[in-house]
DNA sequence: AGTGTTTACGGCGACCGTAAATATG
DNA sequence: CATATTTACGGTCGCCGTAAACACT
């Protein structure tokens, strides 16, 4: 399970479309659409309702976006922990990208 | 990040060294050591000392080594949540190894 | 010497981007 | 017909395992 996947997949819902998110994320649309697939792939349901070119959550997918909200949050703390102390050894882009925040 | 490396990472904690852990998590021990490194080059801080062939946590690695049980946690949640799903909807091959738990 | 960690190297798989096909409003 | 998602395809990068070098007790 890739982190970068669920970030695209919290982008995906709070963008409301894969092609926002991929532009927000800075990927090319297949890549976000695919990596959405992968997911579902991997967990075995499906994340949301495709009705038509509308995309719906599913209760499963609402499960999992809470519980990548919380893993990511996890994980930026980790990043926002490493970077203060990278500074002090060398400055080094950081790595960030406009999502959310 | 990957999750795996965290994965890894505390696998070395519990066991003591580089060896048992990859012995549990059944990869070669260059690829647990360069899954240590990388998370060292990553995060831009020593996640061990090495005080010979003796690792030894920083104070950066006993914070990763929080972190990283909280995210793992939360993972498991994940696959568990989704495991039994998945049977029901098609049977992929369960990627689980046998670490501590 | 023997155990444990790191580096070198070759190979395989994952993932991406462009382009094309498909479907919807 | 324009827009959004998915599939096909070729290429690149990451990561692993084996083998060898290195370091410590």
């Amino acid at each position: 399970m890739n982190l970068r996947y669920l970030h695209t997949f919290v982008s995906i819902v709070d963008s409301g479309s894969i092609a926002r998110a991929s532009a927000r994320l800075k990927v090319s649309q297949p890549a976000a659409s695919r990596q959405v697939l992968a997911l579902e792939t991997e967990l075995g349901v499906p994340l949301f309702d495709r009705i038509g070119r509308r995309l719906r959550l599913t209760s499963q997918g609402e499960d999992l976006l809470q519980l990548s909200r919380r893993l990511l949050m996890d994980a930026d703390v980790l990043s926002a922990r490493a970077g203060p102390q990278r500074r002090a050894h060398r400055n080094i882009a950081c790595r960030r990208d406009a999502d959310g925040h």
